[in-house]
DNA sequence: GAGCTTCGACCGACCAGTTGGTAGACCTTG
DNA sequence: CAAGGTCTACCAACTGGTCGGTCGAAGCTC
């Protein structure tokens, strides 16, 4: 392969702003765990804002593929959706990636550099706008219900599943927890009644 | 009065921790914002995590007051439930104050010290409970619909309202974007079906 | 009341350690 | 040799925190 110490640094990068967020992690902590120089960090991320920028990027990038994949395996609106939860339930559950990066980032706004914002908002726009595909589809073959139109419907469930993660983080990085109150949430874009 | 400094740091600390979080302010912005020593905000506060603390605490001792005179103030549930998503719709647009404390600290949990955890923890347990005491009194009155139970309701309402929060600043602290999510978090409470 | 002590509030100077970032040498590998 | 990648060594700025000390108000004793 080209050299993946970039990916590796990536990787390293991930794993701690998943935990922390951007302002409690630094290049040394990058340093330590891979065992590489801090410099080397530098030679391919100048800065920390483009390090995390690249990271934003590639979760981004990879969210992509996954939801193409799953659209094209996945005919079925409500088995979508529940994809999208049980992919968070299962990440909760391993203990690796207990939290959504941008989600995490959304919340530090205003201590973020530009260019780490505009990925966060990027991130938000991505996710919105294919879950609010994902529901609308559900709606035009009668398996959901969208009151309010598709697009709140998609913002609602996105907050209500935000949401579910602060709490189970709170809990402990709980998953029952986040099940609890992210299942409902599926449940009701069903028809409210009964099953 | 006693001694209004120790107020004004906290007050400080209250506003840069609701735009930054707890790890991107220090005592050097105090010192700066107030005009004061760094070494006065270690005299009050010895340590960052018991300023921190302090700040979650003074907060939870607020809403407590202020929950308590709500609950005697208005009788109807459905009220309530309003004014707890009204006053995040002012304070969002009013732009002071634009995110829980409580919440935005909830992310950052694993890269909070101990003392700062545990007011989170308790601030969740707080507004949880009386969230769910607020649903299930109007539960009992008929006023309120809760299929999965009055703590999971409460739960999955709060979880909205978080997630909500944290779209609106990704939208730039748009008060309309809370609106959108939360208000028909509310609406949904009561009957599902129509007004 | 004068003189003394005690105390909390406050401050400038300082501390060791860490931050993000840089300069330049060294080693590969083509 | 050229180029990319990595390293050690370094930097100024900042981090949370400590130190010794000043100030003034309150309390005590004569």
């Amino acid at each position: 392969m080209v050299s993946d110490t970039s990916e590796r640094i990536l990787d390293a990068a991930e794993r701690l702003m998943v935990s922390r967020g951007y302002n409690a992690f630094s290049y040394a902590d990058i340093s330590a765990e891979l065992g590489v120089g801090k410099a080397t960090i530098h030679h391919h991320f100048p800065t920390k804002a483009d390090l995390a920028a690249a990271v934003l990027a590639r979760y981004r990038r990879n969210n992509r593929r996954s939801v193409e994949g799953l659209f094209a395996a996945v005919s079925d609106p409500v088995a979508r959706l529940e994809a999208y939860v049980g992919y968070w339930e299962d990440c909760i559950t391993k203990g690796d990636t207990p939290f959504c990066i941008g989600a995490l980032l959304a919340s530090e706004i205003p201590a973020l550099p530009d260019i780490v914002v505009a990925q966060v908002r990027g991130h938000f726009a991505d996710l919105s706008s294919w879950l609010g595909a994902a529901i609308e589809d559900g709606v035009a073959k009668g398996r959901l219900k969208a009151a309010k139109g598709s697009r709140t419907a998609a913002e609602t469930l996105m907050a209500t599943v935000h949401g579910a993660m602060l709490a189970a983080r709170v809990a402990g990085s709980d998953p029952t927890v986040f099940s609890a109150i992210a299942r409902p949430a599926l449940d009701q874009l069903q028809g409210a009644g009964k099953a």
